[in-house]
DNA sequence: TTTTACTTCGTTTTT
DNA sequence: CGAAGTAAAA
């Protein structure tokens, strides 16, 4: 099997792939071919460079990358790709730890602590120091501690750096408490994972040299999403050989509230002064137009390496921009506009995408859907193994297999209800760790640590029937293991009446169901299977497990946040609620960095390219969020696209106000836009005009970026003060009129107002109901 | 100990 | 506005 490398690659991913020695920086634009180029590489290392599959790792950041790479890999390298090692930063650092924890004062069966773990941890930390949550939430100081950690920062450090600091004394209190607690328990969380990790190279040596002879070609893929630990461990592996070749994109770089330094990679010739640097800029996915415009957004961000997308594909069209009245408005637009789409072209469902700043967006776009029956899935984070019953089931397996973990236990006390109160559970644990015993084991002595008695009863009851459980466990396959622990706890019976609606318990008996498939596959498929490996596995690369029962090629519609549509294509995206406040969000606008909104610019890159044939993006003027009805522009990124590239046509029906920017500056009717009357900004609402003034502000000193100063809009820019003008409604009294959510209603009354008509209608489905004529759009039937 | 009323608090997410 | 979590009452 000959590959005619120059031929199948365009010259630039044919640089990448043969830069086989020394530090490399791919840098891959969106859609690129960056998969291509590392497949191809990896094929051409071992090939015609002669390097043995063995001593290739590919790592990356999620265990889906990992599993498309191999697959590519697969197919190219053919049995050779069995050896590479390719798989996540975390499931390589877990892998590599298990070998060595006791030297790390870790005992080979440590496990994972997710993130309900961290919460649980936090919380018993928390209430032992006092600490008062007002001031000090749960959910920061876990953040907090993961950031350290991700800096690589140990309690000891943490301390030694902020000593003396009164303002710190929590942090450092909660930090050394909570990684003790974690110790205790034989867990590590994911931070810990690649702490510890490098913590193993640096004491080791000799340690990391094994692996530096073993990973002599080293690939990075998303390098722009490292935090500093990743930096180190990579660094530390790749010093011997110097073979690193990383790959990624910093405009693509989203990730940064979670730890990731976009330094990594902008900072990479400066570390590696010999690196040989590709860009890979033409792109395979999008048209022209998409490319313009993406470009342009992330040409207004100072902090990154200059580049351009460019590709040999037509214009297409121009990038529609829809500025709609609510946001029930805009989702009925979105929605009508897909449906229009598929009913009259050679569309599917399949071929759209709905991309979304915040979850909380969802809800409106899912009614739009459900009402005009639209089959749609909405792609969301919930996931397997955290989902309560997993938990619950899994935490009864494994006290029941070892009871040392006092987390698991404590989990499961109580369930079914035992009648086991906070109060006992506190005391037990007091008990046993002033007698060195696990919180199992005290509720064998549950009088002595000072519990009453109906509650030590149950408790011994519960000790017991752990350990009658384990008795039987010797030589049982795991699954039967299951089915015995399900059968002697009555969890089943519990559940059953813990669930409201008899959909909710078979949803959730389908849980265990696929809990015990994947216990099945992971027996068969396991030299010495072990549960306590099996769950540290599942820690990793846990969302190996689909739950999803709707098969991938469905013909949905999908909707997510933009942050989950990274790495993915569409023919047709929608970017809703392209506003400020919403995108850039609020937080990134006040916090005064700039680097805030420009990590939302990069999201907003990110989105767009995500497009194949055609980007539309929508904006509503109003919003309820949180509550309250806030009033929007359109978000600053609409005006850093290329004019010319847009196509800001509202359809004549709708086109009585042009779409308004915070800055009061309006656009240009569109081409088949009508007469062009002004629309004042946002109207300021009492809270939000301290916002809005800033933002204003904002938008005047700051000279948007390095490169080109941008004015206003394309150089327009109109001051309005005007009053809507109220157009009189198509429509009168007695009228059948339509609404988009309401459906059909006959016109009561009709009143004009200082801004608008106020039209009463009596829907057939609804009732009667009061709205303005500018915003209810109603049409004459 | 469980149910009920009240308060709080609201980006983005993988491992 | 609603979910989720907490304090008070049954």
């Amino acid at each position: 099997m000959s590959i005619d490398y120059e031929k199948e690659l365009n010259d630039r991913q044919y640089d990448a792939v043969r830069a086989t020695e020394g530090p490399v920086l791919i840098l891959a634009g969106a859609g690129s071919g960056k998969t291509r180029a590392i497949t191809y590489r990896t094929a051409y290392l071992i090939g015609e460079a002669g390097i043995k599959p063995w001593n290739i790792i590919a790592l990356t950041f999620t265990n889906k990358a990992a599993r498309e790479m191999k697959e590519r890999i697969g197919q190219m390298t053919g049995s050779d790709a069995r050896d590479i090692w390719v798989s996540t930063f975390h499931s390589t650092c877990m892998r590599i730890l298990f070998a060595h924890a006791d030297k790390l004062g870790y005992s080979p069966n440590f496990e994972i602590a997710d993130q309900s773990d961290q919460k649980s941890v936090m919380k018993d930390v928390v209430k032992h120091l006092n600490i008062d949550t007002k001031m000090y939430k749960e959910k920061t100081l876990i953040n907090t501690v993961s950031a350290a950690k991700d800096e690589l920062i140990t309690p000891q450090m943490y301390e030694e750096r902020h000593y003396g600091d009164y303002s710190k004394r929590v942090y450092i209190d909660v930090y050394r408490a909570y990684q003790e607690q974690l110790r205790k328990n034989n867990s590590m969380d994911f931070d810990d994972l690649i702490l510890n990790t490098v913590e193993l190279f640096r004491n080791f040596p000799d340690v990391l040299e094994h692996y530096q002879e073993r990973f002599r070609y080293i690939m990075v893929d998303e390098y722009q999403d490292t935090n500093t630990a990743q930096f180190e461990l990579i660094r530390l592996l790749a010093s011997r050989y110097r073979n690193l070749c990383v790959v990624g994109d910093d405009d693509q770089s989203i990730y940064r509230f979670r730890g990731a330094n976009i330094r990594n990679i902008l900072d990479f010739e400066k570390i590696y002064p010999d690196a040989a640097i590709i860009k890979l800029e033409q792109n395979y996915r999008s048209t022209a137009n998409i490319l313009e415009t993406a470009n342009q957004v992330i040409s207004h961000n100072r902090g990154r390496k200059p580049k351009a997308l460019w590709t040999e594909a037509e214009g297409g069209r121009k990038i529609r921009f829809r500025q709609l009245d609510s946001a029930a408005g805009e989702a009925a637009f979105v929605a009508d506009d897909i449906r229009d789409r598929v009913k009259s072209g050679t569309v599917s469902y399949r071929d759209f995408a709905i991309l979304m700043r915040t979850n909380i967006q969802s809800k409106e776009l899912e009614d739009a859907f459900r009402v005009r029956g639209i089959d749609y899935d909405l792609v969301k984070g919930l996931r397997f193994w955290d989902t309560k019953v997993i938990k619950d089931v899994t935490s009864f397996l494994l006290t029941a297999a070892s009871g040392e973990n006092d987390l698991r236990t404590q989990r499961i006390i109580n369930i079914p209800r035992r009648g086991i109160g906070a109060a006992s559970v506190e005391k037990l644990t007091a008990y046993g760790a002033a007698n060195g015993m696990t919180l199992l084991d005290a509720c064998a002595h549950a009088k002595e640590a000072g519990v009453s008695g109906k509650a030590a009863a149950a408790l011994q009851d519960f000790h017991d029937e752990m350990k009658e459980i384990r008795e039987k466990l010797n030589g049982m396959h795991l699954a039967e293991f299951l089915d015995l622990v399900l059968q002697e706890t009555g969890y089943l019976i519990y559940l059953d009446e813990e669930v409201e609606t008899p959909e909710e318990y078979k949803e959730k008996v389908e849980y265990i169901e696929k809990l015990r498939e994947t216990l099945v596959e992971y027996e068969q498929g396991t030299e010495n299977p072990d549960l306590i490996d099996f769950m540290r596995m599942n820690g990793v690369e846990g969302n190996n497990v689909d739950q999803d029962s709707s098969p991938e090629n469905a013909d949905k519609v999908l909707i997510m946040t933009m942050h989950n549509a990274k790495g993915l294509e569409f023919p047709y995206v929608y970017l809703v609620g392209m506003e400020e406040g919403l995108f850039p969000g609020y937080a990134a606008i006040n916090s005064g960095e700039e680097e805030d909104i420009e990590e939302e610019r990069r999201l907003c890159y990110v989105a767009i390219t995500r497009a194949k044939q055609e980007l539309t993006l929508t904006c509503a003027r109003v919003r309820m969020v949180n509550g309250e009805t806030r009033y929007a522009s359109a978000s600053r990124f609409i005006k850093e696209m290329p004019f010319g590239m847009l196509d800001m046509n509202v359809a004549p029906e709708k086109t009585e106000r042009r779409v308004s920017f915070s800055d009061g500056s309006y656009e240009k009717p569109g081409a088949y836009g009508g007469a062009a009357y002004g629309m004042h900004s946002s109207y300021d609402r009492r809270g939000s005009e301290r916002e809005t003034v800033k933002t204003g502000n904002r938008t005047h000193k700051a000279p948007a970026s390095g490169s080109t100063s941008k004015k206003g809009f394309n150089g327009q820019k109109l001051k309005l003060g005007k009053e809507i003008i109220a157009t009189e409604p198509e429509y009168k009294v007695g009228d059948r009129v339509r609404h988009f959510k309401f459906g059909e209603g006959t016109v009561k009354d009709l009143i004009k107002g200082g801004r608008d008509y106020e039209v009463t209608v009596d829907f057939d489905s609804s009732g009667i109901r009061k709205m303005f004529a500018g915003f209810a759009k109603l049409k004459k039937v």
